[in-house]
DNA sequence: CATTACGTTCAGTAATGACTGAACGTAATG
DNA sequence: CATTACGTTCAGTCATTACTGAACGTAATG
């Protein structure tokens, strides 16, 4: 299976070399490869995180194990402070990882084990500080504005409801993943 | 400082209570009330929603009823310019409607009946769009990556799982809500 | 010790977007 | 018909931020 990524990796990085030639046509796999990870891009833009790391994200998608630095930088043809805040970023939500090699001076990165779980972790983060607001405006509101009252409680049992379910998706999630 | 903040609070109460006439606030209330939908603001603006999207909806949590769009400027401190556009947008997400008054030329807006059930709807209909990718992306793919295809194939499978249990979730929200 | 190869940080730039005031079109009033 | 009271649109301003290049600190190499 190692085997396999570093074939990949080979394919890709001649592939992008030979990205900034004009008139040369790749053999159908790097264009899509290539515009999945600029939909990533633009799909993580649109959620409000950084083009770049939307990338960054897609590019350990399709190449999954341990990729350098420096690698990233040049493949993505972004800078390296890009690529160091960008990748940290990512890291500190939990999607990918840094990987030492012994004997190796680079950094390098590689997919986390299940991003997808920590994405909804995300999700469940947000959705438990509406919470606290919620507690706490209802605490901070008279008791005689009972339809205003009323509302923050449906609001409030909205988001305990949508919690468990993904709780329940966790789990289920954590299951399906073992056998994969 | 707290300066800014009282500033805040300060004109924006006597402006609510200006229009008292039409919303009654118990003395004291006002504080929580506006700290809540400044708060509303702020988590809008966090996910990437204009702030005064946000606080508009905030307080429509809180007077539910129809709200003319001129008091909504005037309680809301903000522009008719504003309120148009992000009332527009809340209108079109499905989190608040106009309802038209006989005899009334101004145009008023109410809080959905089920805003929470669309917010679900939201994130089903960007899960599917990353469905859509991922499937364009399987596809111009060439078997030979199997570590990469195999990815795609588990993202694919995460967003597959979280949209039906969302659809779960959509059915449970649906069933408590017709008990309130 | 000097040098090289790293990743990080910082100042600067360009672009995006929220927000406003004013101009505009429109339809109900007088 | 003229006027007034609406909501919308548009140009402009301001703030935010993604991104870069260069300077920097650091640790492994020679």
């Amino acid at each position: 299976m190692k085997i396999d990524d570093n074939d990949i990796l080979n394919t890709a990085a001649s592939a992008a070399d030979h990205a900034s030639d004009t008139h040369w046509q790749p053999d159908g796999a790097v264009d899509g490869v290539e515009r999945f990870i600029e939909q990533m891009g633009l799909s993580a833009q649109a959620d409000g995180v950084p083009r770049i790391a939307g990338r960054i994200f897609g590019y350990f998608i399709v190449h999954g194990g341990p990729v350098s630095f420096a690698q990233l930088a040049k493949e993505l043809q972004v800078s390296r402070a890009s690529v160091s805040t960008n990748a940290r970023v990512l890291s500190s939500i939990g999607f990918i990882e840094r990987v030492s090699r012994p004997g190796d001076r680079q950094d390098y990165y590689q997919l986390a084990e299940s991003p997808f779980l920590r994405m909804i972790e995300g999700y469940m983060e947000r959705m438990r500080r509406m919470q606290t607001i919620l507690v706490q405006a209802n605490g901070s509101i008279p008791e005689e504005m009972v339809a205003t009252r009323r509302r923050l409680a449906q609001m409030s049992h909205f988001y305990e409801v949508a919690v468990r379910s993904n709780e329940q998706l966790l789990r289920d999630l954590g299951q399906s993943e073992s056998s994969m």
